[in-house]
Formats: C-alpha cells, structure tokens, sequence
DNA sequence: TCTTATACCGGTATTTGTATCACGGTTGCT
DNA sequence: AGCAACCGTGATACAAATACCGGTATAAGA
C-alpha cells in the first residue's frame, strides 16, 4: 500500500466541501456553474456529493472564482482537528 | 480522449506555483515544511518542481497553511488568461 | 576521511480526479 | 402523444497525485 486510501474523516470532508460549494450555487444550475469554472458538470457533481472527496487546488480555483467565495475560508471550513479542535465550543 | 492530459500550459503554471511555495518556504528544509503540512517530503519536492502541477486542494491548503500564505493569493498569482489578461495593465 | 543531513532523481504501486458515454426524469412546446 | 432540451446520475477509461524505495550529489562537521 503506497498511497493511502483516504481515511473516513477525509471523505467526510470532501461531503462537507462539496456541501458547502453547492449551498454556494444556489438556484444556478451545475451546467451554468461547471461551465463558468471551466469544468465539466459531471466533476463538479462528483465534488459536491463527495465522491471526489480531494480534487485539484485549481479546479476548486476555477469553481470559488465562479462562485465568488474565498479559498481560505473554504480551507477553514474543512480546518483539520490539529491538535486542539474544540469544534462549536 | 477521455481526460486532457494536462496542456503544456497547465504544467507551465505548475512550475510557477511551485516556485511560489519554495521561495515562501525560505530557509525551512522541505521535510520540515512538508511535516508541518503532513504530506511526505516527496509530494512537496514533486509540488515545488513542478513535477505534480494541479496537486489536491487540501494539499496546497496544509501546505499553504504551513507556510502562511493565502490561497487567494495563490490561486491570483496563477491565474488563467480567461479572456483580457491585462495583468499588470 | 567518514558520517550526517539535505535535496534531487528514477522507478514502482495504488488510489483518485477528471472527462466521455449512456440512461432516466422532468418540463415545455407543437 | 411525440419531441426536444435540460438536469442529475451511474458506469467506464485514462491520466495524474501521492507515497515508498533506492541511488546520487553536495556541503558541514567530527
């Protein structure tokens, strides 16, 4: 085994990520957004049910630009636990 | 053709993001960097050369993370020509 | 000189991302 | 009803990301 196979908290992620891009989109189509990102609709359905639960820094680039949101608030809302992690707190 | 094999372009963009990380990671050795980060010495020596040219999004967000850096700010320093490219303009 | 640490490089293995194809569902129009 | 168009979905195919291994080169220090 080389490459490790995602662990459950990193596919949980990916549906937490692509939960978070499509309340983003809104009532706008996968088609119109896919196309505005410059992506097929296909991946971005796959990234936003978390079937693709890692995708590439400049797809989710194309895709943040599309839909006007920030990449570092989309990295803090997926923040490893670290060490701490005292989550709501 | 199922899926572009990354254009000359791609991979050129991939050695400028890479560029970008290794002169961000300063003095710091690439094991201590990539530690921080969590991801192995190889994939952060791959990302710096160029040699892996559209890395994960969670990749880059440890590593941007690790170093400090925006992933806004990356994600503009890399950006596609889309239709103006005016850049400094 | 020998050892240690760092970085680079090639190959290999496995998993995953991305794109194309083909299907079912829904809506609107003739 | 028949048709086209759009949307979302599943299956499939290929390319690439990540990780591990060994080897090489350079520089610093004992």
């Amino acid at each position: 085994m080389v490459r490790t196979p995602l662990t459950p908290w990193e596919r949980e992620r990916g549906e937490r990520f692509g939960a978070l891009l499509r309340e983003a989109r809104g009532e706008r189509s996968m088609v119109e957004v896919a196309a505005a990102a410059g992506v097929s609709a296909e991946t971005l359905r796959k990234i936003e049910t978390g079937r693709a639960p890692t995708p590439s820094f400049f797809t989710i680039a194309a895709l943040a630009f599309a839909l006007d949101l920030s990449m570092d608030e989309l990295a803090a809302a997926c923040a490893p636990p670290e060490d701490g992690e005292a989550l709501s707190a």
